[in-house]
DNA sequence: TTTGAGATGTTCTATATTTGAACAGTAAAT
DNA sequence: ATTTACTGTTCAAATATAGAACATCTCAAA
């Protein structure tokens, strides 16, 4: 644990406070199961972690007892049911809000739709509605990540804000110059940016007091005219911060 | 130590298991700030926690690392998008597989469709499909918890066990004699019981290595006759556990 | 402008939590 | 019977944490 030159206290690690270990590995914890495809084994998750596997065992148990994992019958650990609880309050306004216009945007425009919130240097898909008739299912399920640089939902909240804005506060990452031309139109469209062969249009939703998100449309064919999915876009966002203000 | 086969009993000490303290009361904070309506201050949190408010600051700043909760302007905290994320991992196959499911049941039967797993003495509902003309919108969102004694999923979860099984596993909770007759079914039907005025029906989904779950609908009207929709999703369920075998 | 209330953010030391080696028990494979 | 690879438990040592105290900041009221 200590290496015999360095000194007692140790703040060589000056850019980042030192956050509370424990806590960090309890979530690092979740993060590794999270992205895992099969149940882990205790001894798995420690290396993984880098602690000793009695740490890891104090920390799963910690976990188990809030339900935010569970063991099979082999002793295998996977996300718990917890962990979709505490889901539910991320932005649960817009959430609630968002539905009824999906599920109304799915089936008139036989499209996958979903919202999306800004965190950090990525999109978080929150909630998705599919149409009735989904002939190949979009793997756009809540919870899934991509770069904020990337797809229409991104340029549409990079939209809704300004460039010193958004240098601000997302520092480091550019401003898309289809940005600009989106806040004119009012929605922002992509090709072939977050998956080959896919197209999404977005318009922007701002709440006061909350994340800027966006509420995306995806589709297959590239349409030559996307003028009216953008309007319903811009409708239901305008519906949807109607309802959260 | 004292005789060979009666050594010290492992079980008697799981009355006091010393869990981590501080990822404790990080997953605490994440629990009330879930359950709260509104952002907190950290004050707020500090003092629902029962803790120092320099030791809620710290908790705060480490979730916040990790996206787990994000701060408003006036310096509020509310739940972050990572939670999302995390929550995508809980039974994802399940998720996956029943998605589509969902949507054809939903849309055939004009009513909301939801898949909700098992957990502890409780039904977590993880994944929602709602139909196409939602007159209200039922509040039916995933992370929505009810006891598992209550309403048609938790039925059907108990129906998919034996009596026997289902003390051990959950003891205490006593096991409702309408598994019995929904096991001869094979679903479940439940009327006023999570929500006034709502029925539900669902039926057992089984995964290996998975926790119990079920496929349910709900609906307003009381209908005469199950047996159609009881067949549809006993159906459904069955294609899910095809695909997850 | 000054004052005060109420909040956030920082620093420091005693102490209580955590660490990780060592030990014990279990189940499957050889 | 032996090996291997796990899970679960215990304990002294040491380190991460708790919480008081201090420094700031904002906003309203005086």
């Amino acid at each position: 644990m200590m290496s015999p030159t360095a000194t007692k206290n140790a703040r060589e690690t000056s850019t980042t406070v030192s956050p509370s270990q424990t806590l960090s590995r309890g979530i690092q914890a979740l993060e590794i199961l999270a992205a895992a495809e099969r149940p882990m084994t205790i001894a798995e998750l420690a290396s993984a972690l880098g602690v000793h596997r009695s740490v890891a065992y104090r920390i799963l148990r910690t976990l188990e007892d809030h339900s935010l994992l569970v063991r099979d019958d082999a002793g295998r650990v996977q996300p718990g049911a917890g962990l979709a609880v505490l889901a539910r309050g991320v932005s649960r306004d817009l959430q609630t809000a968002a539905l009824p216009e999906l599920t109304q945007l799915a089936n008139t425009l036989n499209m996958t739709a979903f919202v999306a919130v800004w965190d950090h240097q990525d999109c978080v898909t929150l909630v998705t509605v599919e149409p009735r008739h989904s002939a190949a299912t979009l793997a756009q399920h809540p919870g899934t990540r991509h770069p904020v640089n990337t797809g229409a939902p991104g340029i549409a909240i990079q939209s809704s804000m300004s460039e010193e804005e958004w240098t601000a506060l997302a520092p480091g990452l550019p401003y898309r110059p289809e940005a600009i031309e989106a806040r004119k139109l009012g929605y922002a469209a992509s090709h072939d940016e977050v998956i080959a062969g896919l197209s999404s249009l977005a318009a922007p939703i701002r709440v006061p007091g909350g994340r800027p998100a966006a509420i995306a449309v995806v589709y297959i064919r590239r349409e030559q005219d996307h003028s009216a999915v953008g309007e319903a876009l811009i409708a239901s966002a305008a519906r949807i911060e109607g309802q959260l203000a």
